[in-house]
DNA sequence: ATATATTTTTAGTCTTGTCTAAATATTAAT
DNA sequence: ATTAATATTTAGACAAGACTAAAAATATAT
């Protein structure tokens, strides 16, 4: 059985390592989690200890097969209370990250199960990011960034790459939300702004939001 | 901010105490939370320290206005949860208690507020025990227990004194259920036994059973 | 290739919440 | 009213998870 903590770290691990298993180093985990890089080490080692992880010394942490799963289950839990927050209690999108970090801690097979029946099976969350099956399956939408659309090429606004507070309500406040259609009009090198198109206007946004916006083409 | 260990505590404390303040033996509360008595003295000077207990040195613990407060959101949390698990994900009543022992610490006022109106508001869960509203006020349903309930009167199935998994699921194996009628028939000084009547059957049950049993006349 | 900077690890400390064993109070019994 | 039994508290220890400061390893730059 795994702890609060050891959860975190492995969550962090999981995504610093693209998901395929690459190596971590100490730092990067240091600065995810908001810890002392010799915090990191001592818990590392536990994770070694328990088989959860791959630990050289000085040369980064990757995941073992158990730990990956460990960590998946942790992100399903957490996309799918982000989805039930969203959907059945009617948050904001902006609103649900944090008692999400709270509930995907909540150690009940059952619950998510039936959680997950409740919801419909969703296969994304609120974020447009995949939910990983019990067994920890998913399949992600392919999709690319506004940065690298060519203008003229439309498609459907499928995921964010900021999940951040101020991102989320930027993109309420300017009406885009998930879903939505957006045709990439014109690019202007020289800010590297962009001018997109959706249902009901036009509008310029910058290169720190276009790189945040993915969509299925 | 009171930490998990700190809520079940007050938790301890408030039921011990009957809810009306008065003061709990440390071995009460070992015992209720399966502590050595030690580390329950422990932790009663930290809640002292916090102002949510009232500590005397061999006299026992009550709780502050502000600790009963608190012990009531806990209690209104995991009763709210409770009916979440019950009435929307479909659980059976003897299943629930584990998983909201978890559910009450998770702390987001938000949260809870919008649980309680996709709830609908509920003034008990389904073990028929009332919930605190937000303010921590609520009213109990009068009833008694078909201990003190003389042969010929009857009732409704209000709630049960004993919520353990194996009382729980005695009722469901023979199909009571919060809200039946049920009528007492006889009662046996032999063995202190009821026989009881119910709209699809008569049945006997042992005084053990009978003093969990609350009905409102 | 060596000096410097950066990263990582180690050693030792702290807090929270628990425990055991021993000491002290309180309660019960003769 | 003592003594015996029970309840409670204190003292000291431990594990988890974090930290600081110092040491060691690795990476970078000249």
């Amino acid at each position: 059985m795994t702890t609060l903590s050891e959860e975190n770290y492995l969550k962090a691990i999981y995504h610093l390592g693209k998901q395929d298993g690459e190596a971590v180093s100490t730092n990067a985990i240091a600065e995810q989690i908001d810890a002392k890089a010799s915090s990191v080490t001592d818990m590392i080692k536990k994770l070694a200890d328990k088989e959860l992880a791959n630990y050289i010394k000085y040369q980064g942490v990757s995941l073992t097969e158990e730990g990956r799963l460990t960590a998946k289950a942790v992100i399903r839990k957490h996309r799918l209370w982000e989805t039930f927050l969203v959907e059945k209690l009617n948050f904001s999108w902006h609103e649900v990250h944090e008692i999400a970090e709270q509930l995907e801690h909540i150690k009940s097979e059952k619950l998510i199960d039936k959680l997950d029946d409740f919801l419909g099976n969703p296969t994304h969350d609120p974020h447009g990011d995949p939910i990983p099956d019990k067994y920890g399956n998913y399949t992600k939408i392919k999709s690319k960034s506004i940065l690298d659309i060519k203008p003229g090429n439309q498609g459907i606004l499928t995921s964010v790459k900021d999940s951040s507070k101020a991102f989320l309500k930027y993109l309420n406040k300017n009406k885009l939300a998930l879903g939505d259609t957006i045709k990439v009009i014109d690019f202007e090198p020289f800010d590297e702004s962009f001018t997109i198109e959706t249902k009901s206007k036009t509008m310029t946004i910058s290169k720190n939001v276009a790189e945040n916006l993915y969509l299925s083409i």
